[in-house]
DNA sequence: GGCTTTTTGAGGCACGTCAATCATTTTAAT
DNA sequence: ATTAAAATGATTGACGTGCCTCAAAAAGCC
């Protein structure tokens, strides 16, 4: 069955190994008909490679690369376990993976990481602005595999992306938003950087719905928090004094600053967040939190990584193949 | 760094190539002393082993196994094409994928599947009863590894679990459940069969949030559908005739006699179901279903897979490692 | 026919590990 | 001290593919 060997299809074709590998390899200097017949005789034989010894004669390392924000958010903390946690697994598998931290929403830091990556395939989680987009095209044309990672760069040179669809996240929430939403009452929403991509396409979505189907409810315009918990916590409060808020959607970083200022407002509005971290899974307990949306990290990951071997591998990669699944948490399944 | 080899190793030992192979396979006849100076070598070289040439010399091919129900339910459906989607995959890497197909419910056909088998590993979705347990020690005295797949036997000699926490998605189901629910009206729950472990949990962790924290909400005695379309209708009718529903929880597979029955109710009771197929996906963008709690069949398969192939290589296997993240669908985000 | 160019075959080395044999040394038992 | 048992080293041959060289055969061209 899943045991025959080039010898084997060199013998049915009637051609010697060297022709063989010459067909298999695309080395040229073959005439059609024996491109023909050996392409027969694999058809016959049910050949397929045996990619661990591939790799043992060619020597393959699989160098890949993860560039992610820096930052002690508890979403990059997850994204760093979740690498950790695999890492072990993958040496045996001759896969190396570099992990390079830029500062969040620097530009110049983060396409001085890209400019000085030397790997096979790098998953990027960076900002989207044009320098970025030039130096993802000057690592594809170096012969580096690119893919998006979390926060996708739609117009650049990306072989894929891998992440959840965040514009179907923030439809989600608006969804559960307005279904638990009895009363009336405003509805906050507190991004990190509406000049994110991802917290962009979340605000959109979710205020998308919201118009669509519960018009009746008021949305405040959107606040920036920078993922920042301290700025959060204020920009909340002062939300908060300024008219009692029926709900809030939080699409960024900064839990903590949220938490503190629920914990500190008289009425507690229906609250959904993004990304399952310490914080706030002790938050959803506690019933501070109503809802979390989450990319699962280890999938992530995982996924980024296959990803990143099968380019290499010069595999297909099908169109939905880096696109995470969306979690929800409430109290109830923690 | 990741290139120490076996020669290295026995370099810095200053032992033979045999020791080093004797120490690290277990081979015994190595003293304590020497099998400490091979460790050693390995801390301070960083050798890893490289599987490819691992598996290379030892001819090794992962034969693995899905014992899995037939039927055509549509979830069902998406377990074989995960399966398929990866083989392609798999046979690069001698990894054989076999599936059989039992009748659901029908333990001596699945004990007799079992007996059948001629694998490294496999993975079964069956149901619980003391003559599959006795079959799963049997296998695992014959060397072979057991997982259970979907749905657990937590009493037996399986090795690992893949799958949801089926408690944790009846809680969630429950919760959103109450939420939605705003007057009053029964809520009904169907499942395939409550013998069936996946469902029963399923319905405890419902059942247990709704008496808990929604316990206005009254809560009909469950239904059994035998994962059958027409059962199904018929009972969900029958029920409807009865009184008005205020609420459908449907447990199991059978999700087109629930569409059936929804199309001809006056009133639209609050509906939620398991396992994204086709028939959900429609149901939900028609409106007649209001969420789909879903375990990622790629994901599962996926999992089982690795898993399998870890046991067989004798690495640890986490608690965690199989658990299958649980995914949330409304009408927004499909 | 003589010439060049293309195509083909044969062979070998390398990759790192496993698995086995056989000879030798060390250690333990009597 | 003798013998048995255990421990170790040295060596070798796979495993299946990639990649290279060299020579031979076939095809094309004038």
């Amino acid at each position: 069955m899943g045991n025959a060997t080039v010898h084997d299809v060199a013998r049915i074709a009637q051609v010697g190994l060297a022709t063989v590998d010459r067909v298999l390899n695309n080395r040229g200097n073959v005439s059609a008909k024996t491109v023909a017949k050996v392409q027969a005789a694999v058809a016959q034989t049910g050949y397929v490679r045996n990619l661990a010894a591939a790799n043992l004669a060619r020597q393959r390392v699989y160098r890949l690369c993860f560039v992610i924000p820096a930052g002690e958010t508890g979403f990059i903390a997850s994204l760093l376990h979740a690498i950790e946690a695999q890492r072990a697994a993958l040496i045996e598998d001759q896969v190396l993976v570099h992990i390079v931290q830029t500062r969040a929403f620097d530009v110049a830091g983060q396409v001085a990481a890209l400019r000085g990556l030397d790997c096979d395939a790098v998953a990027i989680m960076v900002s989207e602005a044009p320098d970025i987009q030039d130096e993802v095209a000057r690592l594809r044309s170096a012969g580096v595999h690119v893919l998006t990672f979390v926060a996708d760069l739609p117009r650049s040179d990306r072989e894929a992306y891998v992440g959840i669809d965040n514009v179907a996240a923030g439809r989600l929430a608006g969804d559960f938003m307005g279904r638990f939403l009895h009363g009336a009452g405003p509805v906050l929403m507190v991004a990190g950087s509406l000049a994110a991509r991802d917290h962009n396409e979340r605000m959109m979505g979710f205020r998308q719905v919201m118009q669509e189907r519960f018009a009746s409810l008021p949305l405040l315009p959107a606040m920036e928090g920078a993922d920042d918990a301290a700025t959060v916590e204020r920009l909340v409060l002062e939300a908060a004094q300024a008219q009692a808020l029926g709900g809030i959607y939080a699409i960024g970083a900064g839990n903590r600053g949220l938490v503190a200022a629920l914990r500190n407002m008289a009425q507690r509005p229906v609250t959904i967040v993004h990304e399952l971290t310490p914080t706030s899974r002790n938050a959803l307990r506690d019933g501070l939190f109503d809802l979390v949306l989450d990319q699962d990290c280890t999938a992530a990951t995982a996924t980024a990584i296959k990803i990143m071997r099968d380019l290499i591998e010069g595999r297909e990669i099908p169109a939905e193949a880096g696109k995470i699944r969306l979690n929800i948490h409430s109290r109830e399944n923690i």
